[in-house]
DNA sequence: TAAAAATACTCCATAGGTATTTTAT
DNA sequence: ATAAAATACCTATGGAGTATTTTTA
């Protein structure tokens, strides 16, 4: 059986006339005859009563009909579906990012993706950048909001923020009525900051400028989450230097101050997204594509 | 676009190696991979990811494999709800049927019916004689369960159940305390009977009866549901002639009694199915089939 | 170099055309 | 007599086969 006989069945149980089914079809009468009693052959039961006259359904050709426009009906959707796919209108993509990427570009390039593609399912994963690059050759997530470097022959990256530190000191500290700090004078103070294997893209120059600034940080404490940094700035445990987006999440007891240095400190935080570099999913194109015409956020 | 380009399709999509997939189908290597470019081409979008070495599904093929995997489920449905209805296993059917068939065949047939056909829906009508040879010939009504003779030259009938007439008297009629009545008896008693339109079939012979008892039925009240006519009985409105199967529907003040002539009364009450003389409709005809083989009830 | 898909061509099965017959109205 | 479906037979499109090339792992 092929759709041609279907297609054949449906327009006579349209037409109910052989003549005038064949016209529509753009062919001959005898061979519509000869394919709907191959069908009818086929299937093992009568479609049509046949009178030499005029024609009609039987009840099973009744039945068998309403069936088969919904054959049709499934055939467009799949095609349809199946369109949309290509297109990357259709689909479920899975996002991993770090913490700090809520503050500034994920909430903006959620929204973009969205507007775009709104029937996209989007699954999303906080995680630390170096389990980033574990999902993502896992499959278990398609796109990474992470901070560089990324480590892997089978990934492709492309920076898509960056932004400057700042210092971050308890309110009642003795620097903290100052404008700005000169990063020198935080050489004999406590530090807290996050693990080097977290994000060694952050850490490290974050301690090469205390290096040239002519200290070696005194980390009395590492924490995961950069709120917990915050939250131990403001128990007066130490002070830390973070991206200055943090000052999105405002806090109690907390306040932050630009660097100046002798040297440049600018935009030494950045973000980057990183995608498995043979994977050509249309909905993971789409997002790139998007963030390839902004350039950056 | 035919079924075949589905199932060449769907088959590569589950073996991912055109090779195998051409054995699976019984035919060669490049027609088949034709066949999947003329799909792809037709479509509009790329199926599969080839790279010379091996095929891997594309997300858009991902989709359209689900979609075309339920047309087949589809079609395979079609073709099961085909052969039922040809062999009178799925469908519906009208039934119409007068009120005193209640009491005797409906019941049995219905049962028997419901047995072998689980699956057809049936839909019942009380209706009189006429109004169900008007229904039969209107298309709203199947067969009909009707007191003969049945006029119509478009209409076949067989007789399936014959019974006799009784005499319902109230309960303290000075002829209740008898077994059986002697029709002449009656002669000078009210009667309550149906309009004869009703049912002329029935009608008639009653009144042949009386006449041949020597006396014509005084007809003091008409009604047309049988109950009614058992109502006024009890309420000593008169007497009535009906047939047997009315003792089923027991009723406080009313007895029933033989009839006892100098001449022939027995079974004179008969019920017929009516059926469309043109209608082939396998449900219809299944149900024919099945009071055949019974030949009566 | 070996395995797998694509290309190039050839062939024939069958979808579809034309002419005619059959049959019910 | 006529309209409509079926039958008979013929034609030709395109589906499938064989041989070969291309490609990459």
């Amino acid at each position: 059986m092929e759709l041609r006989h279907l297609r054949y069945f449906s327009t006579v149980a349209t037409e109910l006339h052989f003549g005038r089914a064949a016209e529509k079809l753009h062919i001959a009468q005898p061979p519509l005859s000869k394919q709907i009693q191959d069908l009818e052959a086929e299937l093992g039961f009568e479609l049509f009563n046949r009178t030499k006259r005029s024609i009609s359904l039987t009840p099973a050709g009744q039945a068998f009909l309403v069936e088969v426009t919904q054959i049709f009906q499934q055939l467009d959707r799949a095609i349809d579906i199946g369109k949309k796919t290509s297109r990357g209108e259709l689909g479920q993509i899975s996002i991993g990012f770090v913490g700090s990427a809520t503050y500034n570009i994920l909430p903006v390039m959620l929204q973009q993706f969205r507007d775009r593609y709104p029937h996209v399912q989007i699954e999303l994963h906080e995680l630390t950048t170096d389990r980033q690059l574990i999902w993502l050759r896992e499959g278990r997530i398609d796109v990474g909001l992470i901070r560089p470097p990324v480590i892997g022959i089978d990934f492709a990256s492309q920076i898509i923020f960056q932004e400057s530190l700042v210092v971050a000191l308890p309110i009642d500290h003795h620097l903290a009525r100052l404008d700005t700090i000169e990063l020198s004078s935080l050489a004999t103070e406590p530090f807290i900051l996050f693990p080097r294997q977290l994000a060694p893209g952050l850490y490290d120059p974050i301690i090469a400028i205390c290096q040239a600034a002519g200290f070696s940080p005194q980390v009395v404490q590492e924490c995961i989450q950069m709120q917990t940094i915050v939250s131990l700035v403001s128990a007066n445990m130490g002070v830390s230097i973070l991206p200055e987006s943090i000052q999105e999440a405002q806090r109690q007891g907390v306040v932050y101050k630009p660097i100046v240095a002798s040297f440049g400190t600018e935009k030494l935080a950045t973000i980057a997204i990183v995608w498995r570099l043979n994977d050509d999913s249309p909905t993971i194109n789409g997002l790139l594509d998007l963030i390839l015409e902004n350039n950056r956020f």
